[in-house]
RNA sequence: GGCGCUAUAGUCUAUCGGUUAGGACGCGGCCCUUUCAAGGCUGAGAGACGGGUUCGACUCCCGUUAGCGCUACCA
């Protein structure tokens, strides 16, 4: 049987390095064995996945230099790639389930599950569902059905026994039935949730070996449990460590910047993120680290993978790049990346644009943008002193600033300057004086171009990661601080001011 | 709290019962050099702890500890 393995990304926001490491394992996996490699859209929750940021995932794992052989934008015949456009596969899959008996409609309303976690969690008990609505009779289910009360889909799980998952890189791995959750299917919009869509294209789109990470190790009894249901075979099932931050805590944005997107606009070349990516899984020989993609893909090999989660190490990768930038390329071709990574046409005619009116002469162009071509800033703490803000209010503003930054949906220069007034107002300063440390953590200077065009022409990755070290410049925030600042922003709009 | 996963230097790793525990990043020193890099040489630095199994454990088993993950009508 042909290997076939996927990557199933979430459009949910910006596109992780930990879904690279993924993609790039199941790739390698794949090539190396003459198979198929596969990439799916995992878009059921309809609430937080957008369009844009599919496209961003597309377009930066492409960039790392991974190629799909069929996915939404390349196509195949195992189609379509998108959850959102296979409702109705969901729907008669579930079906299924409900006539088989493994399912089960639950009217339970989310106002009594949470009363029972509580309670549960009261009697120290772990919060499950406790399986109410199973002993509904039919006639009690078709009467709540005809009373049109919304239901969600939930999997059958024994009450006793025990599921083992062969785990290709931990070995057998064995759960207590009375520990998993009856998980919703579908939930009441009708929308299946990951665990149905998953099992059912996993298998109607023939994977043979799911490798996804560590934090699906606990749903694995409950994908056992479908594949029962539906007589499926499982496919082949092995769990990556997950990538950590400096403190060995998951990666994340908080703590570190973790979009593919942000290695990008620092100038990182894709062959070097993947090679850095690839070290994960696969040995070096004769101590050379520098390999390319088809090297990684002929030694790669589950057996390399390290299961302690390996902390991103951007040290070293700093190093393999700058080994890339002078070993791989001449003059010429540097040149060209160069040109590619921000000296194109566009950037510099939308920078030149801001700067025009406020130079003398063409030198001034240097100290005025130079801000445009770096990556962090190094900014001293004394250079957000001097303004109307006190310390405290700057760590408030910075805090406030980066949450809005996460928030602002399309990243252009009207959105980002609604988000910077919207902290201004809720946390009562004058947008002059907030503005001020703001250009200092992003431009370096408190006298700059205008700093909304500035902020979406670095990206938001940039802005983001200037913002986070000037936060820590100026003392940084404790999660108390940055709970409580962050609740100014979640408080209800001011009366007044409700459009 | 419950369940699960993991555990070699600061970091990434090699070792798959017998090695002076090897390499790389980072850090220190020296050389080269108009500076700085790069490059060369070199130094410090590791098997979490406690029990077993074995002639012999970093390696196998158990426990402890620590870290991490999951514990949603999110993935």
């Amino acid at each position: 049987m042909k290997v076939r393995t996927r990557i199933a990304p979430s459009p949910t926001g910006d596109p992780h390095v930990g879904t690279a490491y993924v993609a790039l394992v199941n790739y390698c996996f794949a090539k190396q064995h003459g198979g198929e490699f596969v990439l799916r859209i995992e878009d059921t929750d309809r609430n937080r996945s957008t369009a844009a940021s599919e496209n961003v995932i597309l377009e930066a794992l492409h960039w790392l230099g991974l190629a799909w052989d069929e996915g939404p934008d390349v196509g195949g015949p195992h189609g379509p790639y998108r959850q959102s456009e296979r409702l109705d596969i969901y729907d008669a899959h579930a079906q299924t389930l409900l006539e088989n008996g493994t399912a089960f409609k639950c009217f339970c309303t989310p106002d009594r599950l949470e009363e029972m976690r509580r309670e549960q969690r009261a009697r120290n008990v772990p919060p499950a569902y406790d399986g109410r609505c199973l002993s509904l009779t039919q006639a009690e289910i078709a009467a709540n059905v005809a009373a049109d009360l919304p239901f969600v889909v939930r999997l059958v799980v024994p009450r006793e026994g025990s599921a083992t998952i062969d785990d290709l890189l931990r070995g057998p791995i064995v759960f207590e039935w009375s520990a998993v959750d009856m998980q919703v299917l579908v939930k009441s919009d009708g929308w299946p949730t990951y665990h149905l869509a998953n099992v059912v294209d996993d298998h109607l789109m023939g994977i043979t070996h799911v490798m996804r990470g560590e934090e699906w190790i606990s749903s694995a009894p409950k994908h056992l449990l479908l594949y029962r249901a539906f007589g499926w075979e499982m496919p082949k099932i092995a769990h990556l460590p997950l990538l950590r931050n400096a403190d060995r805590s998951k990666l994340s944005k908080r703590k570190n910047p973790t979009s593919i997107l942000f290695y990008k606009r620092m100038g990182y070349l894709p062959e070097a993120l993947a090679n850095f990516l690839g070290l994960f899984s696969v040995p070096p020989v004769d101590g050379e680290e520098m390999m390319d993609l088809p090297t990684l893909v002929a030694r790669f090999g589950l057996d390399h993978i390290s299961l302690g989660g390996p902390v991103f190490d951007v040290a070293k990768l700093d190093w393999l790049n700058a080994r890339y930038l002078r070993e791989t390329l001449d003059v010429p071709q540097l040149v060209a990346r160069v040109r590619a990574w921000a000296f194109d046409e566009s950037y510099l005619t939308a920078i030149a644009g801001l700067a025009q009116k406020r130079i003398e002469r063409l030198s001034d162009l240097g100290p005025l943008l130079s801000f445009f071509f770096a990556g962090r800033l190094d900014v001293p703490r004394a250079a957000y002193e001097g303004g109307k803000l006190d310390g405290d209010a700057i760590r408030k503003l910075f805090v406030l600033v980066l949450a809005e930054c996460d928030a602002v949906g399309d990243w252009n220069a009207t959105e980002i300057e609604a988000a910077i007034r919207r902290v201004v107002e809720r946390s009562e300063m004058k947008l002059r004086d907030a503005v001020r440390p703001v250009y200092i953590a992003v431009s370096g200077s408190a006298q700059s171009v205008p700093l909304f065009e500035s902020m979406a022409l670095l990206g938001r990755d940039l802005v983001r990661e200037r913002l986070r070290v000037a936060l820590e410049t100026v003392g940084g925030a404790t999660k108390a601080e940055t709970e409580a600042w962050r609740k100014l922003l979640a408080a209800p709009e001011p009366i007044g001011s409700v459009a």
